[in-house]
DNA sequence: CCAGGCATTGAACATCTGTTTAGTCTACTA
DNA sequence: TAGTAGACTAAACAGATGTTCAATGCCTGG
C-alpha cells in the first residue's frame, strides 16, 4: 500500500528501515549506517531527526506497537489466535511488525512491557469468558494460565532455528506454523496424559514445598 | 565445589568468567575485557589461550554441551522433565549452565543444535514409549509433537521479563516455575478446550490449503 | 530578491573493542 | 648457573560505530 519509498518523508524512511534491521539483526547488531544506507540518507541524518540510537528505537518501538494494537482491536479479542492467523495470512509486512515485536519482547523494552500485558491481559479474558459458557476447563489459577498460553505463541512465533530444523526447515515460517497447528490444538483439546498421575504427583509436590526456599 | 578460583587455571578461569558473560549479556554485548576482568587477567591473555572471540566462544559451547548432556546421560532419559527439575533443585552452577546454552539456542550455535537435537530425540523417545504403554495420547505427528514439547518447555526456562513481570516478579526464576507447574500440568492432562470444536475447525483448515506433503 | 531556517551531507571525532606486539617474569632443564 | 619456553602484561594498533560539526543546498516568508 503505502511501500513507494519515493513518498515517504526521510524520517519515515528512516524508522522503516531501522524497524526492519532490528527486527532482523537485534538492535545490538545494527549499526546506524546500514540503517542509513538502506533508508538511502546519510549517517548524520539519522542522528538529525532521532538525537540517538536509542532514541530511534523507542520511536520504533512505539510506531510498531501502535500497529499492532490498532490491529488487534480492529480484529476483536480473540488474543495470540489473531496472532497466527494474521500471520499466516498477510504479506512481509505484518510479519516485520510482529518479528520486531518479539525481538523487543526478548530486549525487554518499554513498549514491549505494554504489548505483553495487553496479550495477557486480552487472554485472560479469553479463558474467563470460555470457562463461563463452558467451552474451557476451569483452571486452577487463570491468570498463570494467560501467562503460559502467550508464552507459548510467542515461543512458537520466535522459534530458534535449531528447533526448525528440528522439523525439517531452515528456519520458522508459515510451513512450521502449520506444521504445529494440529499437535497444538490436539493438545488443547484432549491434553497428553491419559491419567491424572502427573498431575496429582505435581500437586503433591507442590504441597511439600508451597514456598520458596533460597 | 570447585569455585575456588585460585585453584583454577588461568584458561579455565577465562573459560568460566567467558560462561558468564556469555550467559547473562549475550556473546554480541559480552568485551573481552570484561571477560578478563572477572577471570583476573589481562586481554591480550584471552587471545592468547583462546586465539579469538569466536574460538573462545566454542570452547565454551563445547563445555557447557559436555557437562549438560552428562547431566542428561546420569540423570536417564526422561527428557526435559530432567531439566526443570535440576534447575530448581540445584544452585546457581547449573542455572548459568542452563542459561548460557538458551542463549546458545537463540545464537544458533553448532553445539545448541547438537543439544536441541538430543533433547527432541530423547522427548520424542519419551513420546513414543508413553504411547506404547498407554499413558500418553496417541498424536497424529509424534515428531512435531516432540518439538513443541521441547518447545514449550525452552521458552519457560528462557521467559522473557514482561511475561515473568505479568505474573508479579522480577524476572524469571524458580518462583514463576512452581507457579507455571500446576497450569501446564492441568492442561497437559485434561486438555483447556471442553470440545472438539477448534481441533475440527483446524482439520478442516488444514485440508482446504494443503501446501505441501512431504 | 533576500534572509533565515530546515534538511542533508561528508568528513572528522571519540570511544569501544578485538587483536597484535614487544617485553617481563617464572619455572624448569641441561 | 645459564638458557629457554611459556605464562602473562601493558601498550599500542586497527577497525567499527555512535555522534558531532561545518558547510551546502533548498524552500519559504517577507
Amino acid at each position: 500500500m503505502c511501500s513507494a519509498s519515493s513518498d515517504l518523508t526521510a524520517q519515515a524512511k528512516i524508522r522503516n528501515a531501522a524497524i526492519a534491521h532490528f527486527a532482523r539483526d537485534g538492535f545490538a547488531k545494527t549499526n546506524l549506517r546500514a540503517v542509513a544506507a538502506t533508508a538511502g540518507v546519510s549517517p548524520g541524518l539519522v542522528i538529525h531527526h532521532f538525537g540517538s540510537k536509542e532514541k530511534l528505537r523507542s520511536v520504533c518501538d512505539d510506531h510498531v506497537l501502535r500497529i499492532l494494537v490498532q490491529r488487534a482491536d480492529n480484529a476483536g479479542p480473540s488474543g495470540m489466535q489473531d496472532l497466527f492467523r494474521e500471520y499466516l495470512s498477510n504479506p512481509e509486512e505484518y510479519r516485520l511488525q510482529v518479528q520486531y515485536m518479539l525481538r523487543a519482547i526478548e530486549e525487554d523494552t518499554p513498549a514491549a512491557g505494554t504489548f505483553v500485558d495487553t496479550l495477557v491481559a486480552e487472554s485472560e479474558q479469553v479463558l474467563r469468558a470460555g470457562i463461563a459458557d463452558g467451552s474451557m476447563r476451569p483452571s486452577s489459577d487463570v491468570r498463570a494460565l494467560a501467562v503460559l498460553t502467550v508464552l507459548n505463541s510467542v515461543a512458537t512465533l520466535t522459534m530458534p532455528p535449531p528447533l526448525a530444523r528440528a522439523l525439517g526447515h531452515e528456519q520458522f515460517g508459515p510451513d512450521v506454523l502449520r506444521r504445529l497447528a494440529l499437535p497444538t490444538l490436539e493438545l488443547y483439546t484432549h491434553g497428553l496424559f491419559t491419567d491424572d498421575a502427573a498431575l496429582n504427583a505435581a500437586r503433591a509436590a507442590l504441597d511439600d514445598s508451597p514456598q520458596e526456599e533460597d
